[in-house]
DNA sequence: CGGCTTTGATAACACTGTTGCGCTACACTG
DNA sequence: CAGTGTAGCGCAACAGTGTTATCAAAGCCG
């Protein structure tokens, strides 16, 4: 009985990859809906009916971005040598970061006010530690790492990756300081660190 | 041949400090200068007078964040042994972050969208490495770490302790983990990577 | 006391996210 | 083929934001 729809999925999506650019072109705060709504062509009312809110937009960005990463991690050859597998884990964590940078924020650090991710996003940004976690976990189990709590180890690695990678996309590192060159020289002595 | 000032360092004082508090207590979101205004009893026009601008407000907390890093940092009494003193440093890292949990974000993470640091306060954060910077080339020059560029070194472990930290403050950590126990354990660990 | 000048509160402006009203435009009836 | 019901959605209002311009208040000097 009523008029077709115009805010279908095709909408949806036009509006999630607008949203990534203005995210990536001018940053979060200008990142509002009814520029996002007048670039896209339609009304505020579409993000509310699509998205339900535009914290609940952000959340389709975040889940976005973490399928991303997890398609490049799951995309990672792994050796069996749990040194060298978490090196190119850390490498590939790097690269994802790089290749959506404005993703990344929104992912760990909270850059929109009022966005605070829901159940299901958080438990795919979890899933994305799954081979890290199974490195670290063989890795202790065939006595290559220390006998340490297998989560300490992972968390900690994770710890140290995103915390390098959040300084280089914050640009708080000094200026010539080149992440690229150093990035591999310190997975592998924070990866040997866990040695027995 | 005015009329009295009222804008005066006390007030900019009382700004500050409620100004902490309201980010402590609610959030970036709910830091709005009508409030605060508000609350000190003053008008907006009091914050433009005494700091310029909101982001100008918020560079005057993040200068004092990275005060009171410093004033921990300097406290710390190192022992010489450029293992136990990364460890230290390590450890007076994640306090001070703890201490002070609503200006972390604002010193490293940008969590209010517009603000940027001005120059001497950038100034002021990279001073804050400096205790780190000098350890590391100790060690390096004693010979206890590997012969590697200690900047390197340094913004490794920098990154570490920062990763760590943000993860825990940002919550993005399992529930059941307990980064008080665990960090030691991984300080260690990533020191003792750089060994020679 | 009148005028000068500095100071600061009020109110306007342009924006934000959000919500409800009410028009639009189709599919189904008679 | 008209009429009607109703889902869909654009528009405009609301409450809030940072910022700025206006203008009244308040002291000193001549």
């Amino acid at each position: 009985m009523p008029r077709p729809k115009t805010h279908d999925e095709a909408l949806r999506i036009k509006l999630l990859d607008r949203a990534g650019e203005l995210l990536s072109a001018e940053g979060p705060k200008a990142l509002s809906l009814r520029k996002l709504a007048a670039d896209v062509e339609t009304s505020t009312t579409a993000v509310y009916s699509l998205f339900g809110s535009k914290p609940d937009l952000v959340n389709a960005l975040y889940a976005e971005g973490f399928r991303r990463f997890q398609a490049r991690t799951d995309a990672v050859t792994l050796t069996g040598d749990p040194v060298e597998d978490l090196v190119r884990l850390g490498k590939v964590y790097r690269e994802s970061a790089l290749a959506d940078p404005h993703l990344y924020p929104i992912m760990f650090t909270k850059a929109i006010p009022g966005f605070e991710p829901n159940e299901e996003a958080v438990a795919l940004g979890r899933a994305n530690l799954a081979p890290l976690e199974k490195t670290v976990r063989d890795g202790v189990e065939s006595g290559v790492f220390a006998d340490v709590d297998p989560a300490v180890i992972a968390v900690s690695c994770w710890g140290f990756v995103h915390g390098l990678v959040s300084l280089e996309l914050n640009g708080n590192l000094p200026d010539e300081f080149s992440v690229g060159d150093a990035y591999e020289t310190a997975l592998r002595a924070n990866a040997n660190g866990w040695r027995r």
